[in-house]
DNA sequence: CTGTTAGCGCATTCAC
DNA sequence: GTGAATGCGCTAACAG
């Protein structure tokens, strides 16, 4: 083998003997020469091993690289890991690998945008940025941008009718008004905390899926007659059994105990029915639990969680979709309720 | 607000009235002006709305971008929602955000890197991608590479030994000669099928991890003077319920009957003992169930997997390392027996 | 501290 | 088909 310094789109130009425009026109436009011209081109490049023009220098000129940034919620080490989100991101990619575009993961806790909004084609920004900043920065980005779980004026989006599902998986979990229910929520007030929301309003988050799941459920308690007393939410700054133990074990040990815990993810769901079999509870005889989100774990735990499958892998593919399209219009996906058997 | 087409570093300068070099400077070597003088230059930026240089020029002119391309072994589609390879990734990003820097997916099935290799530092390589032209790639390239899961030579690396993992879990589940072993395999082969091995050689596979912890079970169950009949060793295409199902089937209802299942993969292993429910096999008391990988699921089904824990965000942290400081070395990660109660 | 210059590797235009 | 020229936006080196 020879040690070689990479070749350059005008170092091979001159080894092949021919014009650098020419090499360029080979890889870029084959209408510009002729087919046996540019396989001969071709394959000269090929046996000296020169792979094509450098990507980045033709993405500086033209303006164009094929990478699409997924602007996660939070750290991309969290959210990685996260199977709803993991889902999103399976459908983006299966979208964006068909079409030869790569993904760029972004956290939505960097700073801004600008470490990598000069590489890539544009965004999709799944959920509402930890730092808020960025949705500034967003709305004014001269590249493209497809939301998801949120909007920003005049730009694609994706989203669910998170109130109505909501409204849904309560309706199935209500009985009577006797019922005495609590709620799990995901991400409700703006800390690291798990504990009881009370009344704090959070108005930065008023609009999040968070509360708009909120206001289902109060809706659906409200029709069966139920009180929903202020200390009877639950704070969960993060969907993982870590954090969601410790809000059920809070809940189910609460006076008068809760019959019915409504959660707002089904990892958070799946805590609660093992926290109440580890207090000698059995679900859904002494306490109904219902989740969100379907994912698979869901189906394989017994009981079966009753939840909503909000269909993320769609709303992935949605998305990039979108993206791909340059649309500019918003979309709605459906979810469907999932009967288990823990309610 | 006006419209306004992007600044760059001349134009900001001119309109600042300042050198370009100035604003260089400021934005990239603040030992070379006054404090003062710079934050005065910085403000004003800021205000203009110029966020900074062109991160995509900037790379082009020093050959660093402060990405890093993850290469996976398969489609992104598929490795994004498979919990080992997440926990990976949750590795590798913890480090790389900590650092500023940013992660790129790429796909194992790609025709090339040459889509991103102009854009990224280097590779993080994840197990032996699909397709294996890639590996030729990495070989030969400039950048940096740190593999995980297996070698290349001279380059730096991250491995488990999973021969002697597989042996001691194997070990644990094997009791007596009598023991009626079947082994539910991860791609063992190079298809897309569930099937048999039987004696099936696989050159090109011969040295990945499927095959190496075949080879720690073999020895165990050598040891336990077993033997392994050729059509008790299933392959599975990917670690997922719906292909682990039909081996798990396949298997428990073959004549005569195992009562031991050595699985590849913690999702197999689930699956399997849902199977096993499903005919009416108590586990452990009918047959004995191991996993491998240790994911979260396996300690919140009933019965607790028996598993190899394998650390694999531990992975991901040293491949992340690794690939920072310019390593050239190989590391060797610890596993852990997990002891559930599944066997 | 400033201004200038020469590339980084390429695509595009234009005359030939 | 060619070759030269221009610029994408920036950095580094150098003289002042």
């Amino acid at each position: 083998m020879t040690t070689k310094k990479p070749w350059t789109l005008k170092s091979i130009a001159k080894e092949l003997g021919v014009s650098n425009a020419t090499v360029s026109n080979a890889f870029n436009r084959p209408d510009q020469l002729s087919e046996k011209r540019r396989n001969e081109i071709l394959a000269s490049c090929k046996k000296l091993g020169y792979s094509g023009p450098n990507k980045a220098a033709q993405s500086l000129r033209r303006g164009k690289s094929d990478i699409v940034a997924l602007v996660l919620p939070d750290s991309v080490e969290y959210m990685v890991s996260d199977p709803v989100a993991s889902k999103f991101m399976k459908g983006v990619s299966s979208i964006l690998e068909r079409n030869q575009v790569n993904l760029l993961l972004f956290s939505g806790q960097a700073d801004n945008l600008s470490a990598v909004s000069d590489f890539v084609d544009g965004f999709i920004c799944y959920g509402s940025p930890r730092n808020t900043s960025l949705i500034d920065e967003l709305k004014n980005s001269p590249k493209k941008v497809v939301t998801v779980d949120f909007d920003i004026d005049r730009n694609a989006s994706v989203n669910v009718d998170n109130e109505q599902a909501a409204y849904e998986i309560a309706k199935k979990a209500l009985r009577t008004s006797d019922d005495k229910v609590a709620v799990l929520g995901l991400r409700l007030l703006d800390t690291k905390l798990t504990c009881r929301v009370y009344d704090t309003p959070d108005y930065s988050l008023q609009c999040s899926i968070a509360h708009k799941r909120l206001n289902g459920y109060r809706r659906a308690i409200a029709e069966a007659q139920i009180c929903l007393p202020s200390d009877r939410v639950w704070n969960i700054p993060e969907s993982s059994e870590k954090f969601a133990n410790i809000a059920a074990k809070e809940a189910l040990q609460s006076a008068p105990r809760p019959n019915v815990l409504l959660c707002m993810s089904d990892l958070i769901a799946i805590s609660a029915i093992q926290e109440a079999n580890r207090l000698g509870l059995k679900v859904p005889e002494d306490v109904r639990i219902v989740g969100f989100d379907g994912i698979d774990e869901a189906r394989r735990i017994t009981p079966r969680l009753t939840t909503i499958h909000q269909n993320s892998e769609e709303k992935g593919v949605k998305a990039a979709q979108l993206f791909l399209d340059s649309a500019k219009h918003a979309e709605l996906i459906p979810y469907t309720l999932i009967e288990g058997n823990s309610c």
